[in-house]
DNA sequence: AGAATAGTGTCTTTTAGACACTATAGT
DNA sequence: ACTATAGTGTCTAAAAGACACTATTCT
């Protein structure tokens, strides 16, 4: 009642006599763009601290890119899922566990890796910035969280017969004291009748390793993305967190202003209120929330 | 002035003394989902023909999955990205070239290829309904287009401790003449205040090879996604479309009836009407319309 | 004439944007 | 009392949903 193949073999047979091509394999690593809030400082008691966005950046200590930063990321073993290998990457860089991950895109570019064939599976984390704090602080082994801006800069868009090519250039800054990274990624669509393509392309680059910043230009927009229609940006958050500080959250990741009013409205779903305020501010407190987890 | 490493080397002498490692590397492939839109026959002349998606298999001529239904797809070579092996691929096999292709996630489960480590690079391509037609008869080379419905069964929500766990379980139906494929693929998605992960799992499975059930299962999801906020649908069109015709294609993609009006509204910037009309159809004739390319 | 689809008008409901107003702890 | 933020009310504009109505070709 087994199948048979053409040379008489029951799966079973097939698979114990099966040897593995000697075609050539590449290796596949995980990167991660691992996204955090801090607060900055701020002198005026009274004022509010401002928010800003930071990814975690280790400084090579070899060859290639030998002192350039590049994302957290390791190979990927036999006995574990790209996702499992972020989860051990993530766990031995910062130390947290359960946190949200998501995959982005897997990077082929022959090329990307000058020692040798080298697929990077990459994958965003977001940590809320309670965990993080205490980390920050180890500088000594060269991992350090830098300020994450990502802004247009130009924008083209070309007419074709039957379609159009857009152009856009993103700069891309990372800061952590005095040390500035600095690249501006290029997103090319090309999208004619049939046809749509959407290429990246780095144009220039200070200071990042290997393909790093399409890498971390891929999580920016899928994190943009995703916080206008989900409630992503939740992962960022402490257990508990004011209104203001989840806007605050948003602007930071969207880089622009939004309305008080209007946002209140748009998340009241995502958000179950408490009973606990703020204290000591300076000026009158402010309600506590939670994460909405009876939410549809 | 050349930086050199804690062994006294340049990069350029790194990389030439660089040997790869011995650790152990997987395969990867790429796997496609290929859909198109096509008319079912209609008897009464007066009636407009339906849509229907389908998506293209191949039967596995040896082992593992012998005689099984598995998607079109091949190894990647150390020359080409894994979206060039994707477009040979999509070549060799449909005779197309300029198509919609997008990278849908990478599947990594080991023990997904019961011969040897195999990763798989999943790509979603969208081949518009006219191009095909001329190929979809090739059913001796065990090519076939089946046609696809992806329907929700069942879906439960356990609300744990800071969070929850829902459970959606889909009815991936695949037909082809007398050929039908069937599997139950169960997303599974577990949100607590820090963590989310999404996993899927196949439950049940009649005649799809590997994981593929889950592939094809991600691929409807990201295009149902996308059809509702992206022009990503025009490119299942012919050149010339009526809008009714775009509709049912939406329709068909989302598995609900849209209405009329409100469905002109929200694609009339997509859309540019040409001075054409369908003709002896037995009833008013409808305007042709192509794709915007001026839209923004 | 009648069947079937093409195409439009308009009323209602929902959502988003804009802005002004009131409220309150802490110094 | 004053500062800075907290929080709400309401008007307007835009988008989505619902449904009815008219228009047109072919047998």
């Amino acid at each position: 009642m087994e199948l048979r193949d053409r040379n008489g073999l029951t799966e079973r047979e097939f698979l114990e006599q099966y040897r593995a091509g000697d075609y050539e394999r590449p290796s596949v690593a995980t990167d991660m763009v691992i996204f955090t809030v801090s607060d900055t400082e701020e002198d005026n008691y009274r004022k509010l601290p401002e928010k800003e966005l930071r990814i975690l950046l280790i400084q090579r200590g070899g060859h290639p890119y030998l002192g350039q930063w590049a994302l957290p990321g390791g190979f990927v073993r036999p006995t574990e899922t790209t996702e499992q290998a972020a989860q051990r990457e993530l766990r031995e860089e910062t130390g947290v566990d359960h946190v949200y991950l998501e995959q982005l895109y897997t990077f082929s570019e022959p090329g990307r890796d000058p020692r040798t064939w080298v697929m990077s599976c990459s994958y965003m984390a977001l940590i809320d910035s309670g965990q993080v704090e205490v980390e920050a602080g180890d500088d000594a082994d060269h991992t350090a969280w830098f300020q994450l801006s990502y802004r247009l800069l130009r924008e083209s868009k070309e007419l074709l017969e039957d379609g159009y090519i857009k152009m856009r250039q993103y700069e891309l800054s990372l800061i952590h004291g005095d040390i500035c990274l600095n690249a501006i990624v290029e997103q090319k669509i090309t999208s004619t009748d049939q046809a749509q393509a959407t290429e990246y392309a780095i144009i220039s680059n200070q200071g990042l390793a290997f393909d790093h910043a399409k890498i971390i230009a891929c999580a920016i927009e899928r994190l943009r993305g995703k916080v206008e229609y989900t409630d992503i940006a939740l992962h960022l958050m402490p257990k508990w967190f004011t209104l203001t500080e989840l806007q605050q959250v948003y602007e930071v990741i969207l880089d622009r202003d939004l309305l008080k009013a209007a946002f209140r409205r748009k998340i009241a779903d995502l958000v179950e209120e408490t009973d606990h305020y703020t204290e000591n501010a300076g000026h009158r407190p402010s309600r506590l929330y939670r994460r909405n987890r009876e939410r549809i």
